[in-house]
DNA sequence: TTAAAATCAAACCGTTCAGTTCAAATATTT
DNA sequence: AAATATTTGAACTGAACGGTTTGATTTTAA
């Protein structure tokens, strides 16, 4: 009974697909859960307590371990909501039809958002601390957040190379596609990681973007595209 | 009685560099430090116990406070000690003098080794969980890291523009540095971080290196298609 | 109303942890 | 050899941890 708990809470992701199903049953496993995500995201596995969670969730120890076996089942439940919450947003993601240079600047854009978020490097953060302990969840956020972008990058570039906005033969779709994110998540990525108390501008971030679109068209831009100077005839 | 599994992570640099000024006095010390610096890049700091460096250098507890006042001032010694190691081993690396492709493709090559090599990313790891505790850390990593690299690819791109190989003028050489980092680290750095179990072969690196190369020089190439440099007179 | 289920606060258990203490043993220096 | 410093092992401290138990209280359902 109470295994089973846990394992409903981590098929559906977010509170409010839970509070329509069950109104106000796991009212408590929710609490827990979420006062867990906050406790993980902030203090990593180890550091964090049950006791933080149990305060944090305004909740009693038992009721804790009446939903959850452990420590590490509750970590591992907070992760895969937190992963598919992540996927959810990245697959949100909108953007206006138009030529590739827009289109991958919108995009861009609401993903350096996403990734650059304080909670979405909080979560970054504990995934990678906890690899090796949690090899599973290594992957399972690898499928909900890379992946699942790049799926959708892919796409959009298959339409531009149809369009022969871009000429990707050189590395074919996918590799494209990552090395766009590459050059979009390349530096403030890095920093930001390692700099948990900095804060990232709207300016710096439109100005990554901004680089990475450019660089990116100048390297598999056709002609018009991203202000690329030298135009080269595409049989080289 | 079984010390050793941590401890194979380890080589010594800063070992001769401290062994040279105190030859045989900071004996112990060392043997901590080393010791200190394989356990807390396996388990982290919050999972690594005094208990198990204090084995692992086969040293007495009280040895261990004799020399570093708590955990947290070993941890710092023997991350700040792994940050100069690892600033060495990117400043120590070659490239013999050539078209800007070949040096990029050395030079990649010898960076992404160094990054993805077991050591670096349980390093990278650790500093990254840990960053929020202990924010210096994360600036001190990143000075001796993308920093160091970064100046010496920044100073060979240099030489490519005045010879006229690239053309920098839309970012600048310091931004064309780092996208050429952002490009080679991508996708690998990626993975690897969030599976560590996950070996990469050779092949793969040589695969990611002409990836980022080729891609760099379309972008940022003068009359170049993938590391074919048409020569222009040098002015100096 | 009533019985079952869920939750509560708090004490509790066994373990582990960082760090200390100390007398004995070992090196090092003089 | 004597004096001094360093290291050792092992026991110990006090706090914190994950997790359990308990007995009282609240909530839910019939």
């Amino acid at each position: 009974m109470r295994a089973g708990c846990a394992l409903m809470l981590m098929t559906n992701n977010t509170e409010v697909a839970l509070r329509e199903i069950s109104p106000e049953l796991n009212d408590k496993a929710l609490k827990v859960l979420r006062a867990a995500t906050g406790i993980f995201l902030t203090h990593g596995f180890s550091a964090a307590t049950t006791d933080m969670i149990q305060q944090a969730a305004g909740v009693s120890k038992a009721t804790v371990y009446a939903h959850f076996a452990n420590k590490e089942a509750l970590f591992v439940a907070a992760i895969e909501a937190q992963c598919e919450k992540f996927e959810a947003s990245v697959r949100a993601i909108r953007f206006e039809p138009g030529n590739i240079a827009k289109v991958l600047r919108e995009l861009g854009h609401a993903y350096l958002n996403i990734v650059l978020s304080e909670t979405a490097l909080a979560f970054m953060r504990v995934i990678i601390a906890e690899a090796s302990r949690f090899p599973q969840l290594g992957s399972t956020f690898y499928q909900a957040g890379p992946k699942a972008i790049l799926s959708v990058v892919s796409e959009q570039l298959a339409h531009a190379v149809e369009a022969g906005e871009i000429d990707v033969q050189a590395t074919g779709i996918e590799t494209a596609a990552m090395l766009f994110f590459s050059l979009l998540r390349g530096e403030g990525q890095l920093i930001c990681l390692m700099h948990p108390e900095s804060r990232v501008s709207p300016v710096q971030i439109d100005h990554w973007v901004e680089t990475a679109v450019h660089t990116f068209l100048r390297a598999f831009g056709s002609e018009t595209s991203g202000g690329r100077v030298l135009h080269v005839a595409s049989l080289d």
